[in-house]
DNA sequence: ACTTTCCATATCTGGTAAGTATGTCATGGT
DNA sequence: ACCATGACATACTTACCAGATATGGAAAGT
């Protein structure tokens, strides 16, 4: 039993009438008669009446036609579906990415802008801490993440730097330092900085610590959140300061003033995103093209 | 694309090596491999990524060989159900009776058995007139027909017989003739006849009043109605008597009396079954052959 | 009766799937 | 380093069988 079968089956039936069908399949008559003869025997049912004029369907024969009809239909279906995947079109494409990367529109942009062009690739989203989506990554649950960290460029994730963002302090309001514009890192020599918890591989963490001692001073580490969001809640309550990426001020929560910092401070928040090294997946291929593209537009 | 490529991709996509699935094939490694390479070439698509130890189904090949499985499934399924179809045991049967027909028990009996015996089959039941019937099954749209008359032999319809019935007197509760059993045809001579619609031709309404002939009377043939319930009502009426098989005694309504007529009014109403001649659709056949045995049991 | 219309049969051919033998490559052990 | 192993690819051959061609035969129309 092959599709051809099906062909053959569902061709006569509908012509009712085999030279007629056979010019419709582009064989000749004697070959179609065979394979019928052929499947009925193959199947001990006789699937046509002879007629003097004509073939009719029997019951079994129209119902194997109709039933034919829709395996061709599936079949082909499935075949385009194929193609379609491996032109990026179709398919699964699993995105993740922390809480602090949301902020920065590109990420939304990057997702609203895939879905555009891509309907028919089902994406599923994911949001999580840098470590977790890193080991999402190589259990394969996710196929990109948009991270902050660059993780260990050596091993088994590759990571593009879509772009770097400003830091910008977070401040309590009413915070002696919330009149200063820029504010010069070593300002908050004497204040106490939150921050969150330092990530598997160096990040932002690393980053900041290092840009203080740059500017002279060890930073006075107060309590470290589990991430970004939540070293925000602690600033409104007044525990201490925090660096965050400028995107984060889109974040205008009560009882938090963000004020640029200095240049010469020489701190910034990459936007990165990771995916499995040599993963060859066409939407995934498009998808990291695609957000690099975007990054270059807003970057300038 | 042919049923085999799907057999080949599901195969190796779930033993994920080339060689496993060739054995589980029953065919040789090299022809597998061939096979999947020029199905890939003709979809365009990578199916597999070939690794040192085996083979991994890429994210269209995962696809493809998923959607194989259910084509496979439903390939598999539309073969048996088409050779069910050919032993009778599957497949359609529209089946008509008249309302007289149904009061035989025969009718119900016949049915349930047919669908115990063969649940798969579709069964589609319509009470209807005999005109009507006969034209439904030359419409193909039913294919056996309970009826009593015996349509005309000559033309495109075959009739079996069951059984014949003896025929029963209706009388309206308190008639004078209520008392007599048995009844001779004789005693209805004065009586005001109820029958039913004269059919095409003949039928139960034609012997009736060829009894009545040989009997050596006219009959008065009062009000006719549509079907022979419907004049069970008018002699509940009490507009006049009824002749009606024996069957029909089952509607025992308000105001009706039923009275055996002598034998030797030669009187019988015939069960028929009636199909297309040439009909060799196998639920048909086993139908008739269960109909008929199942009237030469309860006949004796 | 003749022709036409179709499907079936007989025979042949060619494409191609399957088989055999061998190559190539990566891995892992010694 | 080297060799053995395991895996898929390649080259070539075989054989089947789908398809082509030619013809037959039965029924229906003229």
């Amino acid at each position: 039993m092959e599709l051809r079968h099906f062909r053959y089956v569902v061709a006569v039936a509908e012509e009712r009438h085999l030279t007629r069908a056979a010019e419709r399949l582009g064989i000749q008559q004697p070959p179609l008669s065979q394979q019928i003869r052929a499947l009925e025997a193959e199947l001990g049912v006789q699937l046509f009446r002879r007629l003097p004029r004509g073939m009719e369907p029997t019951q079994a024969g129209a119902a194997l036609a109709e039933e034919g009809r829709a395996i061709l239909a599936r079949a082909e279906h499935a075949a385009a579906a194929a193609k379609r995947t491996a032109r990026g079109e179709a398919g699964k494409l699993g995105l993740g990415f922390t809480s602090s990367a949301s902020f920065h529109p590109l990420v939304p942009r990057a997702i609203r802008a895939f879905r555009d062009a891509h309907p028919l690739v089902s994406l599923s989203l994911d949001e999580s801490g840098t470590t977790e989506l890193a080991a999402a990554l190589r259990a394969e649950q996710i196929d990109a993440a948009f991270i902050r960290s660059p993780i260990a460029p050596q091993d088994d994730l590759a990571v593009h730097a879509l772009l770097d963002e400003d830091m910008f302090a977070a401040l309590p309001t009413g915070h002696k330092l919330a009149g200063t514009t820029p504010l010069a890192l070593t300002a908050l020599a004497d204040e106490t900085l939150i921050l969150y918890r330092r990530p598997l591989g160096p990040g932002l963490h690393d980053s900041i610590i290092a840009a203080c001692q740059r500017a002279g001073f060890s930073p006075q580490i107060g309590q470290e959140a589990p991430r970004m969001l939540s070293t925000l809640s602690l600033v409104a309550s007044g525990l201490g300061v925090s660096l965050v990426p400028a995107s984060m001020r889109r974040l205008q929560a009560e009882g938090i003033a963000y004020r640029p910092l200095s240049p010469d401070a020489g701190l910034a928040a990459p936007l990165n995103l990771a995916h499995r090294r040599g993963d060859t997946a066409p939407a995934l291929r498009r998808f990291v093209t695609l957000a690099r593209g975007l990054a270059d537009t807003v970057d300038g």
